[in-house]
DNA sequence: GTTAAAACTGACGATATAGTCAGAAATGAC
DNA sequence: GTCATTTCTGACTATATCGTCAGTTTTAAC
C-alpha cells in the first residue's frame, strides 16, 4: 500500500508520451476549430475529426466542451500573464514599463491568431450574462499582474478603484486596437501595424495615466 | 395595373400597426437573449416565447437568425454612425473632436446594454473566419464615419494607411476600455467609469494621434 | 509468450433544434 | 353581415448533436 508507490513513474513513460500527444492533439484541434467557427458552433465531431481521433477519445480526457475551453483559455492566459510578469518585473519607469507591456503582448500573439482569438472570444463571453463558467478568473488575474506592475511603476500610491480603471484601461486599449487593426487590414499585418504604432501607444498611455492620476509622479523629467 | 397603386396606404394602418408591432416585438426579445446568452446559443424557440408569439411568426417575418442579426447589428451601428455624423460635424480641432466622439459612445450605450454586448458579440464575430454573413459592412460603415471626421481635424492630410490606423486605434480604444470596465466593475458603473476617465482619454488620444502622425498639425499652440 | 490496465473507438439511443405547413384568427373592403 | 387578404399558430418532420458504452487495440509488467 505504502511501498509499491513510486514502482511506475518511469517505466511508463510510452504510454505517457502517448497520452500526452493524444490530449495535446485534440487541444490543438480545438484551438484551430474555434479560431474559425467561435467557442459556441464548433462541435464536438469537428475537433475529434481534426485531430483524427475517434469521439470517444475526446470524452475520455474532457468531461465537456466546457471544460476544454476553460483549459485552453486559462492555459493561454497563464502564459500570458507569466510573461507579463518575467518582463516587467521590477521596471520602474513608467513608460518604459509600458512599452514592455505593450511587447510582450505582440510577442505574445504574433504567429499565434488562434490565441488572440481565444483571448477576444473570451472576453466578448464575459459581457454575457450567461457565459462559460470558469473564464472570469483567468482574466482577473491577467488585469492584477498588469496592475502589480503599474502600480509598483506609479510613484504615488494610487486609490485601488483608480489603478483599476486605468489597469482596464491599457488592457482595453491593446487589445481594442488590435481587433479593429484585423477588420480593416485584412487581418494580415497585425503584428506589423501594431509594432508601428507602439511609439505612439506608449506615449499616450503614459500621458492617459498621468492624466488619469492627476498627482502621481511627475519626478522624471520634462511633461513630454 | 397601374390606377390601383395607392388605395391602400393609409386604410390599413390598423394592420400595418399590428405588423409593426409584432417585428419590433421579436426584435427586442431577441436584443434581450443575445445579451444573455450570445449570438450563437440563442434559439428561435427562446425568442419567440420572450416576444410572446408563435414560433412560426418568426419565420414570417425572418427567413433565418442570420437574417435577424444582421437586422439588428446593422439597425444599431447606422444608429451610431449617425450620431456620430450628426454630432461631430464640422469640429475642426481635435481635441474637441475626440471629446464628442467619446461622449457619443457614452451617450449611445448608456442603459442600453443589449447594444453594447450586439456591438461587441459583433466585433469578437468578425475574428473568425466564418462568422456570420454581412456584419463587416455596418463595422466599415461605423469605421470610415470616424475616419472622415478625424480627417477633417486633422489639418494636414494622411496618407490613407495611417488614417486608417489611427482610427482604428480610436474606436478600439473607446471599446476595448469599456468592456474591460465591465468585467471589474461588474457591470453596473461602466457609463460613470468611461465619463470619469473621458479627459484623460481625450488627452492621450490626441496625443496618441499627434505622435502617430509626426508632422500632422502643431498649429493651436505648444505640444501639451 | 500471458495477463491486466490504460487508451481508444464509432455505432447507437436520447435529446434538442430548425424550419414547415395546414389551418385558425384578425383585419380590410364591401 | 360576406369574402379576401394578411397575420399568426404550434404540432410535426427532419436533422443534427450529444454523450454513452460494449468492445478493440495498445502498452506495461511479468
Amino acid at each position: 500500500m505504502v511501498a509499491a508507490l513510486d514502482t511506475r513513474p518511469k517505466k511508463r513513460s510510452r504510454q505517457q508520451r502517448r497520452t500526452k500527444k493524444t490530449r495535446q492533439k485534440l487541444l490543438m484541434a480545438a484551438r484551430e476549430v474555434f479560431a474559425e467557427k467561435g467557442l459556441d458552433l464548433t462541435r464536438i465531431d469537428e475537433i475529434t475529426d481534426r485531430a483524427d481521433v475517434g469521439k470517444g477519445t475526446f470524452y475520455y480526457y474532457f468531461t465537456s466542451k466546457e471544460e476544454l475551453i476553460n483549459e485552453l483559455i486559462h492555459g493561454m492566459l497563464d502564459e500570458l500573464t507569466a510573461a507579463i510578469d518575467e518582463k516587467c518585473k521590477g521596471i520602474s519607469d513608467l513608460t518604459t514599463l509600458l512599452d514592455k507591456i505593450i511587447s510582450v503582448h505582440i510577442e505574445f500573439f504574433s504567429n499565434r491568431w488562434e490565441d488572440f482569438v481565444l483571448y477576444f472570444q473570451g472576453r466578448a463571453d464575459l459581457t454575457l450574462q450567461m457565459g462559460y463558467e470558469g473564464i472570469e478568473t483567468p482574466f482577473l488575474n491577467y488585469l492584477e499582474s498588469i496592475e502589480s506592475n503599474l502600480d509598483q511603476a506609479i510613484e504615488r500610491r494610487l486609490p485601488g478603484p483608480i489603478l483599476r480603471r486605468i489597469t482596464c484601461a491599457v488592457a482595453g486599449f491593446i487589445s481594442g486596437y488590435y481587433s479593429f487593426a484585423v477588420i480593416s487590414s485584412g487581418g494580415e499585418d497585425v503584428d506589423e501595424t501594431l509594432r508601428s504604432l507602439r511609439g505612439a501607444l506608449v506615449a499616450s498611455l503614459t500621458r492617459f495615466i498621468r492624466e488619469a492620476a492627476p498627482s502621481a509622479t511627475m519626478g522624471d523629467g520634462a511633461q513630454v
